[in-house]
DNA sequence: GTGAAAGCGCTAACAA
DNA sequence: TTGTTAGCGCTTTCAC
């Protein structure tokens, strides 16, 4: 791997403090004479050099690196909110460590241990489970911390998320406006916060009658949206006027089972849905969807992390807001 | 950050070496009496450790670290791949790091540089951009590499991708089995040596004649499908019977743009694509999709690094197929 | 059974 | 204008 400063200095006859100066910027800064500058220069230029980040860490106690941990890569939401924090972190020469929890509580305290032995300079958590409460002092020596997109009551971190109750509570305004009478509602993994206020927003918007029937099922999968659709036509009765899921993955395993046993998904039931692909906007029926700002949010959970750094703590229990848009596909003209 | 070794050693009157015998789980092997290990762990339970892995990589000249360089993270093929392959990294107790390019080779460059400069233990990549030659000498002593999903032509480095040429050719075959007369095939981003292929696989199917057309465009992108689609619409006449797309984003342009201008997709219409989205089921057409594995892929470039780490480095210019899936969604009964 | 000591490659205060 | 030096926290060989 290239050089080192030592190997450099020892060829070029100067001491390693001079290397450093010159190949991290500082040259005029400690009044390196041009020509040993295009002395170091020249031989770099040559050999190559590589700098050893984990040395330069050791000695700094930095690593340039933070760890974000996800219950699930591979969501889209997730995905796409980890690539905007990535082209963040990269603009400001960081690099992100990603992994994922699966849901898995053990999984994650592990994730975020592996992390801190690798001292990422702070952390970005969609956590999966409560986090343990910590004694103020305690706080003040550790990692920086974000928690984004799901909220555990009682928890202190900073916060950045949507504000989930309130846009379902919208979702199902805007799905009564557009006519349904009788609404059901899909939800997958009901523990998760972010669902909790989901249901709650429904619940604001839609009350507790018979025509808002509320369906649960325990994992955020498409297996769990086919799972309540089945649920739903063996109770027998009519299709309901809207759908509403908490997912996409709940959507298109509901979607697939209607089409799969009924042969179609009826054209005039309204669709409505959190989270957006461009492939809803090509079935027949009005789907309405909350479309999240992933760049937003990795832009808000970045400036945290960095004001945190920099030692400008939020207060303990922040919580930022990002608002999301309702987004109307295919609406009666 | 809780102790360090130096301050346990201190604080319980052992000596540095001690405490990382018991510490690293070798202390039997080095025959520490269990009398002093209880006595260790009693103390570091209570007042807690956490290694510090950059001293111990600067020590050992290893980081536990893996290295992926995507074109575009968000991508539902690499996020997927990305998911998989840091479950890998994981069972291993490695940790992966993430970065896109986003189809930018000065940008890629940067990426690897900034991995090299980490000591990550290996390196995946999804170029885009012809890797420079590297002489075999100097190869050796370089941080293990293995590239997936593209395969430049002149480049020695392991390569692990689907049968892009032999896919496309297959989807073709099967699209004109399905009755399709003429065909359209939409490419985005028509140097990527994977879409090469996969026009080669197109033409070796459906040869060159009027009714098997290409259609190009600068970028992989929504707008790019929308574009594609307008040119198909300005240049008059009737649609063609099959549509062919180079990946989900073009296909969604240009599904989005028939349905806005002529209010619909005609659902006779055939369509094929790359990859696989759960909507696409939903569609009344007949779609035809190739299904790449990204599971496999990952697991086969997790192997191929874990092999060249362990230093059984294949042979140069090494290609992997990993076999994709040829999913017929609502064929006709 | 346990300890001393060297050194991984780098930074930065201090000397010259 | 350039060099010397003392570590950062850990592993590991060798000595007691």
């Amino acid at each position: 791997m290239a050089k080192t400063i030592s190997e450099i200095a020892e060829e070029t006859g100067y001491s390693r403090t001079t290397i450093t100066m010159v190949l991290s910027g500082r040259a005029s800064e400690y009044r390196i004479s041009a020509r040993t500058q295009k002395i170091i220069r020249d031989y770099v230029d040559e050999h190559g050099y590589t700098i050893n980040q984990t040395a330069r860490n050791l000695k700094t106690q930095r690593s340039h690196t933070i760890g974000f941990v996800a219950p699930e890569i591979a969501n889209p939401f997730f995905a796409r909110f980890m690539a905007h924090l990535e082209a963040c972190c990269r603009s400001e020469g960081l690099v992100l460590i990603t992994t994922s929890s699966g849901e898995d509580p053990l999984v994650e305290a592990r994730a975020l241990q592996s992390l801190l032995e690798r001292g990422v300079d702070a952390l970005v958590l969609a956590p999966c489970a409560p986090r343990p409460a910590v004694s103020a002092k305690k706080r003040s020596r550790q990692t920086p911390m974000v928690v984004i997109d799901r909220h555990y009551p009682g928890d202190n971190t900073q916060v950045i998320a949507s504000d989930h109750r309130e846009n379902a509570r919208l979702l199902t305004a805007a799905v009564m406006s557009a006519g349904a009478s009788d609404m059901v509602f899909f939800c997958g993994h009901p523990e998760n916060p972010a669902i909790v206020a989901r249901i709650a927003g429904f619940r604001a918007a839609a009350g507790e009658g018979e025509n808002a029937r509320l369906l649960t099922a325990a994992d955020d999968s498409v297996a769990a949206g086919k799972a309540m659709m089945q649920t739903l036509l063996e109770a027998g009765g009519a299709l309901p006027s809207a759908l509403l899921c908490s997912s996409l993955l709940v959507l298109e395993g509901a979607l697939q089972h209607l089409r799969r046993t009924r042969s179609a998904v009826p054209p005039d039931m309204i669709i409505a849905t959190f989270d957006y692909d461009g492939f809803l906007e090509l079935l027949p029926n009005t789907v309405i969807v909350v479309r999240q700002d992933e760049e937003a949010l990795a832009r808000a959970a970045f400036q945290a992390i960095s004001d945190r750094i920099g030692g400008n703590a939020a207060a303990e229990g922040t919580r930022t807001v990002v608002d999301a848009e309702l987004l109307y596909l295919n609406a009666p003209a």
